[in-house]
DNA sequence: CGGGACTTTGAGCTTTCTCAACGATGGTGG
DNA sequence: CCACCATCGTTGAGAAAGCTCAAAGTCCCG
């Protein structure tokens, strides 16, 4: 399911928006980002106005310099935020899950590009009807605002990390935060155990995120290995063995 | 007047917060950012929460951690905003200028530092009154969001060049920028001529914001001034002599 | 079972960094 | 008013982190 690549598998529009709130109910977005700014009897004004989009894996769904039409908010699945130069150099600048907000636009165009890393399931809102929703529902600006407040924090913090971070700093910094967003609850334990962690994403993209070639992650993330730090069950799926040791090696901010 | 170094003039702050808008009449920055959503007859409502402060050039005003108890808007002068890690290395995530907006935070703690480079005036707000002012006047509210908005397309263009630019590119990069902001509008003028620009900040503050040393800075810049491209009349005080071709240097996006 | 895409490992190279010295500039005090 | 000193910026030479190029290994599907 994940990654299958270039598949041809067209992009599926549920067009059924009942103005009921019955299709939140069992939405994993329901209560985290913009959605949980509304209450179930609110959630019905959104709904209607949004479509409900399924993107196959690899697809891109948001390409720099296109005309900013809609806004989306991510319901299922993981997605690839990233800018590029003529040449052909990337930069991820995030990899957005469940109730991650995307398209917000000052300009009349998309200043970014999407792609699916997984099948992703969206709700897409066009601009104008949204914007009248958001003019009913004062909550969902201001989430909105608190929404862009947080990524700007987490676009600082990559700044500091694209500009100022050895390898082995910028991979162990990677997987202490997507450890982070993994487990939004890290209930008690103050001696955190071993911690399994599904990477969805490509070395590619992980390369495009840190600021670093593929072959560079790959020894970063050999040596940790043979420091045995970490383990790799399949390539895609990491266990921190040492989660505290793994952090000790971020740099954090002082 | 800027960059008195270790300047010992106090932070300077002025009381007297009339509620009538007569304050805001000579300020720089009455059209632009935050105050520009807000009509003459309106602006006296967030004048009447907001102190006028003058900080001395070198001074930190906001510090990475501290509570998160004011907003700021700059009126006059130029500001860093930074994260620093544990061992001193620093990232320069932004310079701020007239009618831009600081202290953005969800959290209760700043995320960043920020220092006047010049003399600054700024707005100064509690938050607690501020908040209440937006929810008076819901422009305000949304003005933020279009701006925080705009800061992330910045960020997010910031994030290519550390990861993937290189020294000239990014120097190039930054030339063209300040150039833009330095001129809001280019009047006509397809075949731009030389501009003369201001560089307020040190070479030091440069190299952290471009994520180099600031002899990669310094060397990058001797090799556009051997190329004819710029030309320094003072070390804060570059000429862009072929913009076109520094233009061309920077690898836009495509 | 074979092919393609992705990942890992290795060897040499390039860009940028580090360390060092020199030069310029501006404020201060004699 | 000028000389001195501290700070900042420039230039050079050698070092190193990470990149490029190459090849081998792995895994998933058909």
């Amino acid at each position: 399911m994940r990654d299958v690549p270039f598949a041809r598998r067209p992009i599926t529009i549920n067009p059924v928006n009942s103005p009921t709130s019955g299709q939140c109910e069992d939405c994993d977005a329901r209560h985290v980002g913009l959605c949980d700014a509304l209450s179930d009897e609110d959630i019905g004004f959104l709904a209607r106005v949004a479509q409900r989009v399924v993107i196959p894996a690899g697809k891109t769904f948001i390409e720099e310099g296109d005309p900013a039409s809609h806004f989306y908010d991510v319901n299922q699945g993981n997605v690839r935020v990233f800018k590029s130069l003529a040449d052909g150099r990337r930069q991820v600048t995030g990899f957005m899950g469940v109730g991650d907000f995307l398209g917000l636009a000052v300009s009349a165009q998309y200043a970014f590009s999407a792609e699916a890393i997984t099948d992703v399931n969206l709700c897409r809102f066009e601009r104008a009807p949204l914007l009248q929703v958001f003019a009913e529902f004062p909550a969902l600006e201001r989430k909105l605002l608190d929404v862009a407040t947080h990524e700007m924090v987490i676009a600082q913090e990559q700044m500091l990390l694209l500009g100022r971070k050895t390898a082995i700093e910028r991979v162990t910094s990677f997987l202490m935060s997507w450890l982070e967003r993994s487990e939004p609850f890290p209930v008690g334990a103050s001696k955190p155990a071993a911690a399994k962690l599904s990477l969805p994403m490509s070395r590619t993209d992980l390369a495009d995120y840190l600021g670093l070639t593929i072959e560079t992650v790959s020894r970063s993330f050999s040596q940790l290995k043979r420091d045995g730090l970490i383990a790799f069950t399949d390539v895609h799926e990491v266990t921190l063995l040492k989660p505290q040791r793994v952090a000790a090696l971020t740099a954090g901010d002082r």
